[in-house]
DNA sequence: CGGTCCCTTGACAGCCGTCAACTACCGTGG
DNA sequence: CCACGGTAGTTGACGGCTGTCAAGGGACCG
């Protein structure tokens, strides 16, 4: 399978063979492995690399202190933590698995090495990181203003999309392994009312959701449901005039 | 009065006195005033221009189909939004003034002047577009798990904090312009239960709200009533390893 | 086969939205 | 000077969306 990484990026702007040989290298220099619901890093660390996801699920969270949990975002392969987060001294939040994950860890100085010497990378991962600020700043739309049937319909179109970004969907399908309650804290809703949300939405024929696996019969009804507009997700090559000749 | 964006960035690390007259320079290139509720830059628009607010309130927003709308962010003096905007073919949300607004365009060439000759200043407003990052993901947590008392508490603690930053707070007040209609908008709230919400803030004693003015009597205590813990701004001179020598 | 995790369902309560009416305030114009 | 209109704030009544609590069922695993 090839790199999500460059997958995703190559939504943005053509990468040149160059590039795409020290994206790989890169990817490939620091992998670890994890289990699922294990820290990657936690809230008070210090930022040591930037993180980005190979394989499977993670999330960001943040847990208030008596106890209520929020997660602020989620991972999917491709998807990268702040490329500029060292200038932090701490973390104000946590990001962990959801999944097993695979994940390489890119130092600094590689960071400093990519702005320096391959401008045209640097520029797509400017576009990664304003598409997250984007995709962000949705949530906080989903989370202040739709309903909770929306609200649930609209991230599932969202992950849908990303996946399909990085080639992990199958026609109408893809995978979803998340709990109710994971979901439920994304979202702010008990676990009890996303049952009863996704059983609505199933009702509906928008969405089967078994065993981990989610197909959407119809994604255009699905989107009209959940008020989703995928304009915030900037998916139509907005860097393409920078295209690499190769 | 000190130029806000300066006073801001200080609180990251200290600036030289070159780096402080750039910013000033810049800050005085391309000034412009526009009146309340007037727009800025609306979403589908192309970004052509880094926007500094000088003085006076704006806020990001969104508007779904049927008209409900989100407020995404404020932003108060010394606020800039995304700084390599540019990347980006057109806007994903608009942002409009709250109150009369002095704003300044910084360009694309004088922002990759300063990133290529001023790497305290670049690495200065990395940390602030983290900060930006961090903020949002709070309001993330903010809608999604807290009551709307401690919503609104923690709103306002956070505003006081970053009035604060830019020396637009007088001993434990400061201006506070917003209707309550705006608040609503904001936290996902109906205008009603924003007032239900500060009836309660007034009568725990916790705040004092009244002409455009918002007192907080005991910061600490609002803090604790909101859940708030400020680690999430980054107010503690992250890069002040990298204090200028002048 | 027992235990654990997850999903599901029902009953009930409470937070918050909607609707509506009223007050306060302010600037404008007669 | 007062009438007037518009905006913002306030309050009460009512209903519905969503949380909480509780119980049971199914899948998987040791």
């Amino acid at each position: 399978m090839t790199n999500p990484l460059i997958r995703k990026l190559e939504q943005f702007t053509k990468l040149s063979e160059d590039d795409k040989r020290v994206l790989e290298q890169v990817s490939a220099q620091d992998v670890r492995r994890l289990g699922a619901r294990e820290d990657i890093i936690r809230e008070g660390e210090q930022p040591k690399a930037v993180n980005l996801v190979l394989s499977g699920w993670a999330c960001r969270h943040k847990t208030l202190e008596d106890g209520r949990r929020q997660i602020i975002a989620f991972f999917v392969p491709g998807d990268l933590c702040d490329s500029h987060v060292f200038v932090l001294r701490q973390m104000d939040h946590s990001i962990s698995t959801l999944t097993p994950v695979t994940f390489t860890r890119i130092s600094r100085t590689v960071m400093e090495e990519i702005t320096l010497n391959h401008p045209r990378i640097t520029q797509a991962l400017w576009w990664e990181s304003l598409v997250s600020a984007s995709i962000q700043r949705e949530w906080t739309v989903n989370l202040g203003q739709r309903s909770a049937t929306e609200r649930m319909g609209h991230l599932l179109c969202e992950l849908f999309l990303r996946l399909r970004e990085v080639g992990l969907t199958a026609g109408n399908r893809c995978e979803m392994p998340m709990t109710q309650t994971v979901l439920g804290e994304a979202m702010g809703l008990s676990n009890v009312h996303v049952n009863r949300t996704l059983q609505e939405l199933r009702s509906a024929g928008l969405i089967v959701l078994k065993g981990r696996e989610l197909t959407i019969p119809d994604l255009q009804a699905l989107m009209a449901a959940a008020q989703f507009n995928p304009n915030y997700m900037h998916l139509d090559h907005d860097g393409r005039h920078l295209d690499a000749n190769g």
